[in-house]
DNA sequence: ATCAAAATTTTACGCGCGTAAAATTTTGAT
DNA sequence: ATCAAAATTTTACGCGCGTAAAATTTTGAT
């Protein structure tokens, strides 16, 4: 005999014999009724399985609970792996998080910042796409919407950054393969993001204060293809022996499994050992660096910090809705993770 | 002076000088308004670029525009690639898509659902966990929304399934590794969703119709960390030689990547050259199969026509409302990838 | 130019909720 | 038991749109 479904809050009211504000406080807050209103209504709740109309909800609403996770490229296990963790902080938290790939598209990039002014976001987390991000546009954005930035960071844009300190974690790499043999190369592509730069930039001053001189190898490569830049680029090198060292320091983990694969397939033995000719290091821990041929010595980037920050961060900024001056940017250190190859 | 930003649609239909519902119109079919006043609501357009609010438009709304995007893991790129041509196939033809990951767990599964019902989404296109999934749970969802299934099937759930015939493409692989060396032995972790049984059941009849005995070889592991299963139980079956070949079919890439990371590491020798003592194939065509150490030989799915069918599959349910009776499978064929590993 | 039919626009009402202000109930001190 | 203060609930109104029905304008044949 419940056949007879609730279509809305008013019906659903009715069933619990209170009046549908009641009802609307408790949905906003369960405890803000009292504790005898809220047992009737969760009795019906049980019999009825009411759900209100989540957009007669935020219809009027100057805010919603959504938040939008806007990163690069997701099919990097690296991107989809730290949007997983920001994923799960915003639903335990109280929010609807919902994820958007750029899909290194700045085209892209735009249209999700515009479609997520409709949705009226509590706030975002935006891992902009970097050199190629319209900037102007993401800072009005930003003007307009609580964002918070994280993994590549773009001056003066948005009310916080959260990332890794590449002056830290580069150095220390770079100490560890001069204290382990000959003193690396670096290997990169042109940056599609200040990472990139960065990374050179940490590299190049890591070599010198050590007192040796730096080689930076470009190689060619648009887009997010990494792999295949590092692949095709590293079989040249190699072939043209352009490696003025043993050892290859790549700018992150996915040029190194490129790299790797080169090595591999013009018959390098990659690693440590007496018997190897080439070590390769990267950047990042990606996710599949454990399982490289051989496997990756790299630095890992501290995913559980960075994301919990990250949502930390904006959570903050969203309760204390007054936009804050002071842009604060957050860095934690990468950790050494040495494997076989380097 | 045009400071004075329009609130809502009616300030904005003032603006235009014709009645609200006229820009309702409008906005539901720009060339349902007679030709003069699209000219002048495309005018007001340009100079207060109002947008209507969605959830006002969807409160309403029996269905809206949503499309749900639902798949097991995201941190695998396989699905990561699939969810990104659906996505542009969906936002092309004026859909709006929402990408969730169940992230290997039922319970995240069955949120995403229960989440998905509350959206009113015009359709979802689904790929269940498989084995792990409830049933009966997303038989009731199927009920309720217009769902296509892809990747994996359930047999009787939802209104379509499209994915890959696997019992065109294992005897494929099985018939080139026979014809090629030694007949392959099956490496399998315990099958999550039911392509990987069907695989090992292909598989075996593949064996047998060739006149060969099957051989299937299964290791422990659970979740979806198949790289992590299949280097750990790859790592003891070589060690304890239970590799009844020098020849090795996975039931899928990832899992064959691990095992290529449990061999290197063993030091055997993988790939069909003289000097080599195991050849490993899998079946995806991973995207980073290409850069694996040897290069990976596999199946290739058809990424571009499983996305394309479950997408318009999907519109056309969602067009002919009428639920219709007859669930259809559509399976595509893979084509063989030969590379070094195998 | 006229007028019925067709196309288009406007009027009028309703959707399912949020929320400030008013009304009611409960609390807690005496 | 009483009563003011505090907590809670209800009344009353509004949000920004969709949409059926009524009103108006345009079309096209004569």
């Amino acid at each position: 005999m419940d056949a007879d479904q609730v279509r809305n809050m008013e019906e659903f009211a009715a069933k619990c014999g209170v009046s549908r504000p009641t009802v609307s406080k408790y949905f906003n807050d369960p405890t803000s009724v009292r504790e005898t209103t809220r047992k009737r209504i969760e009795a019906a709740l049980e019999r009825y399985d009411f759900r209100p109309n989540i957009y007669a909800i935020n219809q009027n609403r100057r805010l919603t609970k959504n938040i939008g996770i806007v990163v690069p490229y997701l099919a990097d296990p690296f991107f989809a792996e730290i949007a997983r963790r920001i994923e799960r902080h915003c639903i335990d938290s109280g929010f609807s998080p919902t994820l958007f790939s750029a899909h290194g598209k700045p085209e892209l990039e735009i249209d999700i910042l515009d479609a997520l002014r409709s949705v009226k976001p509590a706030g975002v987390l935006l891992a902009p796409l970097g050199r190629a991000s319209d900037r102007s546009h993401i800072e009005k954005f930003c003007a307009d919407v609580p964002t918070v930035l994280f993994d590549s960071n773009i001056e003066g844009i948005g009310s916080a950054f959260i990332g890794s300190d590449n002056f830290q974690s580069v150095p220390m790499i770079v100490d560890y393969l001069c204290r382990t043999g000959e003193p690396p190369c670096f290997f990169e592509m042109p940056p599609v993001n200040p990472n990139a730069n960065k990374r050179r930039n940490a590299y190049v001053k890591a070599m010198e204060q050590l007192g040796h001189e730096p080689h930076v190898i470009r190689v060619d490569g648009r887009g997010w293809d990494f792999e295949d830049v590092g692949l095709r680029g590293g079989k040249r090198v190699i072939g043209e022996k352009k490696f003025v060292t043993n050892t290859v320091l790549c700018s992150n983990d996915r040029l190194a499994i490129g790299l790797l694969s080169a090595a591999f397939q013009l018959g390098e033995r990659v690693g440590h050992g007496e018997d190897c000719t080439l070590r390769i290091a990267g950047h990042d821990d990606h996710p599949f660096s454990r399982f490289t041929c051989p496997p990756l010595t790299t630095v890992a980037q501290d995913y559980e910090a960075i994301s919990n920050q990250s949502a930390e961060t904006l959570f903050e900024l969203i309760e204390t809705d007054e936009r804050r001056q002071t842009r604060t940017e957050t860095l934690f250190e990468g950790k050494l993770v040495m494997r076989k190859s380097a």
